[in-house]
DNA sequence: GTGGTCTAGACCACC
DNA sequence: GTGGTCTAGACCACG
């Protein structure tokens, strides 16, 4: 999986990083309980500090997207879903971007279906390699 | 028009301020040449400091959704689309977005139909307003 | 002569005005001793407030490019260059300014040859009417 | 690089400060990549604010001038000019720049020669220079 | 009256 | 260490 970071855009390289990682599993190329690269590996590899690659794992462990295996260091960890639907805060915060997001739009001038069928182009981008659960990830 | 600050969050107050105007325009609870609260009267009514304010109007005018009247302060300015469709710039940056929220919906367990239910509903608020400026949309 | 005012620019109003005005003397539209309109007549006719058009007049006379005759109001006042060249005041602004215009065109990735020749273009318009002093004007 | 304000003056010092970096960059005396001043710095060596010197470099940033690495602060970033020359907003600023410059100068008794003159020497004081990142230029 | 600018001093996020 | 944000209070140009 390849990463790719704005040095000197206006969003922070930990998040940037996050960012990533979590599009990498959306997609199906961070399989579940696959390892990362270590912190080490990966701030070299990037040419960033340790303490960045660091405080994007932390967060993603803070979001549960992955868990720290004493052995295995960081793993992908999807979350098992028992039929109980999303969680609410990520609906929250999903809302909330989507509202903005709309604002925007329509003072731009997009229309209803324009901007739906923007929504629906991006998601499909994360069906590709799946049925529907990703279970059978190769 | 209500506007509602988190002041202790991690959005900074005048990001905050120019989110909440823009889902104003966007709803046409401010309307095209509609005069804002001066500086003054927002920040005194905010609790906040009049630069705080005036950052946010100064980002606002910078994105083209208002100006700086200089006879009657800061006024709404929807950009006269002629026809042109929506600018590049903003296209980019509507699809980097919604491609992260997809990857995070996909992890999440949100089928398809979930997440562009969502995003329809989201822009239907912007939708309801059909009078005066807003009037030929439809 | 044709007068346009952006009233939501960033260049006040009277700045503008005063620009206008050197720019119709400068191209002979305006020609020595004729008279301007007067202040209530001009803020009438751009819709703006007595004080501008006076403050802009303030400008232009303080200047040297107007003079108040006290029964025709204002009246244009070429300066009677009696072959003393131009006023050092003047030319260490025009100095300053196509400073600051070199060093933005040559980042902008200007050629000299570029350059000039939009100077020598942009003066050219103020030579159509006249031969040299514009002393045979109307 | 030495820098000058006019701390009583009427043009802002921000835009001071800008025009200054601006002319900077233009000479090569601040190379594409080198890093400016840290805000701190700057503001203390010209007893101005902090704010006032964050607001140049915002300035500038916006301008595309430079750019803000979060790792060395604000550091010079020249646009790669394909070879798609000079961009359309410039220009338009340029030619009314001059357009009014223009119109002053032959009020003044400025010929043609005297106009171009200046404007081509003013251009060449950011031609001396063909070191490094300069150097391609021709 | 308006927004724009500036100060002195503070705190924070990022790296 | 960096730039970014915010405050409280001030002054100014513009209209």
């Amino acid at each position: 999986m390849i990463i790719k970071i704005d040095i000197s855009g206006e969003i922070p390289i930990y998040v940037q990083l996050r960012n990533e990682i979590v599009k990498g599993i959306g997609k199906g190329e961070l399989a579940d309980g696959e390892a990362l690269p270590t912190v080490r590996q990966l701030s070299a590899e990037l040419g960033v500090n340790t303490m960045t690659v660091s405080k994007a794992y932390q967060c993603l462990k803070a979001e549960g997207f992955i868990e720290t295996d004493r052995r295995r260091g960081a793993v992908v960890r999807l979350p098992d879903r028992g039929g109980a639907g999303a969680d609410s805060e990520f609906c929250g915060k999903l809302e909330n971007e989507l509202d903005l997001l709309s604002a925007e739009a329509k003072i731009k001038g997009f229309q209803k279906e324009d901007f739906v069928r923007m929504c629906s182009a991006a998601f499909e981008k994360y069906c590709l390699r799946t049925e529907d659960t990703m279970a059978q990830e190769g």
